[in-house]
DNA sequence: ATCTATTAGGTAGTATACTTATTATAAGTA
DNA sequence: TACTTATAATAAGTATACTACCTAATAGAT
């Protein structure tokens, strides 16, 4: 008789990591499935620099809540690809601005809509009472726990 | 005027990721304030093993939803650390069947009472009546999900 | 007994996600 | 001006989390 039920299973730290996994898979197959090659964490770089061109990366790690060493890896692979071009700010050489390219901003405008679908199919279990509820919690956990995260989410 | 309200900082995806940084973060601070140097990944793993010794990777894997491929690397450092051991099954010599020594069993017992804690003080900022409900809906998108996983939880 | 399909584990390569340390630059102060 | 502090980015190292591929071993069918 082996034991099958383990008390982790129902640890939220557990289940938020298999729900992580879930969403990321669901998100690489849907983007996968219309041709398009990026991941989730490039997506969210690239929605957050379009409507705050000319930010640097730093700033860029804030906005989204990455780790600002991770979001170098990120930029560049973004780059590689020609979705973002990257320039050092004349008034302040540390800085590196970053812009979508036409391609990139092309790319995300076809993107978008798929990635709300992702969200939709996501919740989509919940009974639909229940996913408000839900949405509600995490963003109350998310802000409470922001600064315990060893990269906070910095909107300043 | 720079737009910091972006539509991902309200979409589950995102918020789901964040929230697992923070959990792992959480975790990280308290083990290591009690002077245990082991990952979440890791605790998982071992308190899986606890009750199944002698089971081999590949249904480890399964029953924590772990990838087959990241579980080698994760039981390699639990051997290197001595929390574990690998043993060739003689009677199918494919299978590495693990245990805990008595060291990793020591360790897992000091360690539950701490990840328990981990755990209510990722909740503890919603409100005490919403707690059940959120942990509730984690485990219906979890079970709804899990096929959709790359790592799907598997307990046959 | 042989052929086939499956399975356990591994390697190599890519992408996040972190730590600590280093470099370059900038900003403030004495 | 020189000194100090702070900041942007990078480098090197560790740990998860995958893909694609490979080998060894087993199981099942014939």
């Amino acid at each position: 008789m082996r034991g099958t039920m383990l008390e982790i299973h129902a640890m939220p730290g557990h289940l938020i990591r298999r729900l992580n996994q879930i969403s990321v898979a669901m998100f690489a197959q849907r983007v996968a499935a219309a041709g398009i090659d990026i991941t989730q964490v490039q997506f969210a770089a690239m929605s957050a620099i379009a409507p705050n061109e000319g930010l640097d990366q730093a700033r860029l790690a804030g906005l989204i809540a990455y780790d600002r060493v991770t979001m170098g890896g990120v930029v560049d692979r973004l780059v590689e690809k020609g979705f973002v071009v990257k320039t050092v700010n004349p008034k302040d050489r540390r800085a590196h601005q970053l812009r979508l390219t036409p391609l990139g901003r092309k790319l995300l405008e076809r993107l978008t809509p798929i990635v709300r679908e992702v969200q939709e199919s996501l919740l989509a279990p919940l009974p639909s009472g229940e996913r408000e509820a839900f949405v509600a919690s995490l963003i109350d956990l998310t802000d409470a726990g922001n600064e315990r995260s060893r990269a906070p989410m910095r909107t300043a």
